[in-house]
DNA sequence: CACTCCCGCCAATTA
DNA sequence: TAATTGGCGGGAGTG
């Protein structure tokens, strides 16, 4: 930097300036020698060789910044063409000064020559906008500042607003990757989609046709400032408060940038005003909304919107309104976006893996968990209401109706989850928390003596390790699958080969047991998931909070502990753990949901659920993936994942639904689990129920069925020894999610251990107690074929189905859901359950949620403590 | 005077 | 501990 700066500084050397050189050569090849003589003698500038010279010379005295230009145009010559002709001569002249002119050149650097603006430009005019893709162009920090003559610091603003574009990535330290606008659209589009959730509602529902962005924002900020924020805030805040602040790599300008760009998105007009944007944006700690904060706020914006300028994507305009000209940008970029499956993918066409930062941003996601309660509550419940309220519409109404709805709200949602899912990749948070952080952890059910399933007799799984195909039970199937709208979340993690994002379910080797904790551990998923489900969360997290830190912990140790069989398996399931950690980043997303609205689309409490499980996938599936991809490619796990994401099952994210199971909560700790065997038909399969897995989990078909989804893991019976499964509650949802509503998970209720032991298949109704028939079927889904054999609910089948690619064994078996009766139909414990419903479906979701965050969050915990009870009871009856 | 926004201090992170 | 990142806000340039 030094050496450019003398450069400039010193005429002198001009040699030095890459720039000056270049124009120097241009001049000088024209009139080469002559002119060099001349130069010196410049000093006199009438005598100039030519009038033109002259000329050129008194616009150079004129404006200093003239000749920077030259020397800028260079590298924009594009750009500014108009004054190229000037150019040569002026380079000429800047020779002349040399000798004289530094009070010229000190002068010169006008405040425009040194804008963000034009730093951007010339960096940008340094890559190719679509750069081959087989040539990755690493940038290197330092040498382009230097090159550039500028401080590192404004490279740094400079890219971290394109890295918020993907228009290139951090590989590492002082290394960037050029990407190009190869993915730009696509990254617009998930803005698009996640300003929508976030932003949109405000506008679409308040103001439907009002074109104006910026009185939206205000009427916004005004009416309800709260609920725009905080969707927005979800991805960054919670992290940030989580970690103490965790950083500045939420608040940052990378953030604020997407955050920018999704309000032009969103707007119809796509005009912002500085000043709305800096509201909406300053939601944060909008408790504080000091002045200076907002003079910092626009100053940041102005950054942003420099370098945006230099993209292209935007123009500054002013809008006069009432109060007076007011500056605002206009957004010139494009509008709409192909739909690319990949979208969710971006990182890919990078093609490098993700920086383990990234994992590890996940990871701290999660740990921040804990900071953001308070933010996570307040969220929460209105998203809880809205839920419910969405909810109750929906049961009324017929279901193939709100499915679509569903559907619609749920590719919404997976779309934020995909977006969401990318910030924190973005956020790249280092790997550290990772194993904590996870979601779930699979244990092999040998290994841990700690672990909840402990108490389940490992006889009576066998452990026998087959390879048998892997199972893998559609969880995310709901979300993704089923619509066409969804094949483009799904794809985008097809996109990622490896990914398995979003299965809920693992199919495990029959050898192995593996307990998958979801939610219950780590806070983090928690609070992420709070946003989005809160209502499901809470109950759950406060019986869930305890016992879900045992659990990871637990977790964490089996895992080491080679103790189970299947050795390929944990790996793969580790892996996926991880990813699921990343799902609690999703969480955040699920936040803005709730808030933000949608309701009316549906079933907010279904697309919350939904929400949920959706982000999870894709926040596996994307970093899952990519993880998968790189570090292991485990046969096992890709291949179940891809057959999910094969898996067409129409499962829809049901709307709504959740029903409710509590979960225990008794026991904390206990297991959550819920082992139930196979009914009389499905003898080949157990079931596992997490206890804690929030009713929101369940989430069936939305509409009518009281029938609750229940994570369920299907476990081959002890005689078959082929699978067990066990699902953590963050499965759950994800089964419960699947079906179109025909499918009722059984709620699942949490069991003594010692129920679990028992050699006779129990079944766990939250409500009920589930009849191997399909009786709640009724109820539930008068659409669902009967399966033959299968109590199941047609969701199951299909999941079986899907899942059968992988196993034949699944295949084959038939098998049996618990239904938990619906309130609705014949509910055993009608009361407990349906307040369940509600509230376990708010609470639910806690059980991704972590359980820490719910029981500050609220006040919840007395309804959790209702809900415990709740459950208490319903556990005992249900056995009956 | 209002807008813009450069500059660089210095804290948070990372190596 | 040193280097890298990047938040932040003073205050200067511009119109």
């Amino acid at each position: 930097e030094n050496i450019y700066d003398r450069s400039r500084m010193a005429p002198k050397t001009p040699i030095k300036n890459e720039p000056i050189d270049l124009s120097k050569q241009k001049g000088c090849t024209p009139e080469g020698n002559p002119i060099t003589p001349v130069k010196i003698i410049d000093r006199p500038q009438p005598d100039p060789w030519t009038p033109t010279t002259n000329l050129k010379i008194l616009v150079s005295a004129a404006s200093p910044d003239m000749r920077d230009r030259e020397k800028k145009k260079e590298l924009f010559r594009p750009i500014e063409n108009s004054e190229q002709s000037d150019t040569p001569d002026l380079l000429q002249y800047d020779i002349v000064d040399d000798s004289t002119v530094d009070e010229f050149e000190k002068q010169r650097p006008s405040r425009k020559q040194k804008s963000l603006g034009l730093l951007c430009q010339k960096f940008l005019a340094r890559y190719p906008n679509y750069p081959l893709s087989t040539e990755k162009t690493t940038i290197s920090l330092d040498e382009v500042a230097s090159i550039l003559g500028v401080e590192r610091r404004r490279i740094y603003d400079i890219v971290n607003v394109l890295e918020s574009l993907q228009l290139v990535s951090r590989v590492a330290k002082n290394q960037y990757c050029w990407h190009g606008r190869h993915n730009l659209s696509q990254t617009l589009k998930m803005l698009q989609e996640a300003g929508e959730l976030q932003y949109g509602e405000l506008m679409t529902s308040q103001h439907k046709e009002q074109d104006l962005e910026y009185k939206f924002g205000e009427r916004k900020k005004e009416t309800i400032p709260d609920s725009q924020d905080r969707p927005l805030p979800d991805f960054s805040e919670p992290d940030c408060t989580s970690a103490s602040a965790n950083s500045r790599k939420d608040k940052s300008l990378r953030i604020m940038s997407q955050k920018f760009v999704m309000l032009f998105l969103v707007s119809k007009t796509k005009i912002v005003t500085l000043d709305i944007a800096a509201k909406i944006l300053i939601e944060e700690t909008q408790d504080t909304v000091d002045h200076s904060k907002f003079k910092t706020k626009v100053r940041r914006l102005y950054d942003i919107a420099n370098v945006l300028t230099s993209l292209g994507l935007i123009k500054k305009v002013h809008v006069t309104e009432e109060r007076g000209r007011k500056p605002a940008f206009k957004w010139i970029g494009p509008v709409e976006f192909p739909e690319k499956t990949d979208k969710l993918r971006e990182h890919s066409p990078t093609s490098d893996p993700l920086p383990e930062t990234q994992r590890g941003a996940c990871a701290q996601y999660q740990t921040s968990a804990t900071g953001k309660q308070r933010f996570t509550r307040r969220s929460s419940f209105s998203s809880a209401q809205i839920c419910e309220a969405t909810r109750r519409k929906v049961s009324s109404e017929p279901n193939s109706p709100h499915q679509e709805r569903q559907d619609e709200n749920c590719s919404k949602m997976i779309n934020l989850a995909a977006v969401c899912r990318q910030k924190i990749e973005e956020d790249t948070g280092s790997a550290k928390n990772s194993n904590i952080s996870l979601p779930f952890s699979l244990l092999p059910v040998p290994g841990d003596s700690d672990f909840c399933v402990n108490p389940l007799p490992q006889a009576v799984f066998p452990v026998v390790q087959a390879d048998v195909p892997n199972f893998s039970l559609p969880n995310g199937i709901s979300s993704q699958a089923s619509h066409p709208s969804m094949p483009a979340a799904s794809k985008a993690e097809n996109g990622k080969p490896t990914l398995v994002p979003n299965q809920p379910f693992l199919c495990f080797p029959s050898s192995s047991l593996f307990m998958l904790c979801g939610g219950l551990q780590e806070n983090n998923v928690s609070e992420p998931l709070p946003a989005a489900g809160d209502l499901a969360n809470r109950s759950a997290e406060a019986q869930a909070a305890a016992p879900p830190t045992a659990c990871q912990k637990r977790s964490s140790h089996k895992c080491s502990s080679p103790s189970a069989p299947a050795d390929d398996e944990e790996p793969a399931a580790k892996k996926q753990m991880l990813e699921q950690s990343d799902l609690p980043l999703s969480l955040v997303v699920p936040k803005k949901p709730s808030e933000s609205p949608k309701a009316e689309s549906s079933p907010g409490s279904g697309c919350s659920a939904a929400v949920h499980l959706e982000t999870n996938h894709l926040d596996l599936a994307s970093p899952a993936a990519r993880e998968v991809a790189n570090e292991s490619t485990k046969p096992s796990d890709c291949q179940e994942q891809e057959k999910q994401s094969q898996n067409k099952d129409p499962d829809e994210t049901p709307p709504g639904n959740e029903h409710i199971s509590k979960e225990n909560a008794n026991q904390p700790f206990q297991p959550q689990y819920l082992y139930v065997q196979p009914t009389a038909g499905l003898s080949s399969f157990n079931f596992l129920f997490s206890a804690n897995q929030a009713p929101g989990a369940i989430s069936l078909a939305a509409n009518k069925l009281p029938s609750l989804s229940v994570p369920c893991v299907m476990v081959p019976s002890a005689a078959l020894a082929s699978f067990p499964l066990v699902c953590s509650p963050s499965f759950t949802s994800a089964l419960s999610s699947v079906p179109d509503g025909s499918f009722s998970a059984a709620a699942s209720t949490s069991f003594s251990v010692s129920s679990l032991a028992s050699p006779t298949p129990v079944f766990i109704s939250t409500t009920a107690v589930v009849t191997p028939k399909v009786s709640p079927a009724p109820s539930v889904d008068p659409q669902q074929p009967a399966h033959p054999a299968l109590h199941l609910s047609p969701v199951l089948t299909r999941s079986c189905s899907a899942v059968k690619m992988d196993s034949p064994v699944c295949m084959g078996h038939p098998v049996t859901l618990l239904k938990l009766q619906q309130p609705s139909s014949a509910p055993l414990t009608p009361k407990s359950i349906r307040p369940a419903h509600h509230e376990a479906f708010f609470k639910t979701p806690g059980s991704l949620g972590d359980p820490v965050a719910w029981k500050k969050n609220e006040g919840n915990q007395t309804r959790n403590a209702s809900s415990v009870q709740r459950r208490l009871e319903i556990s005992s009856t249900s056995p009956d």
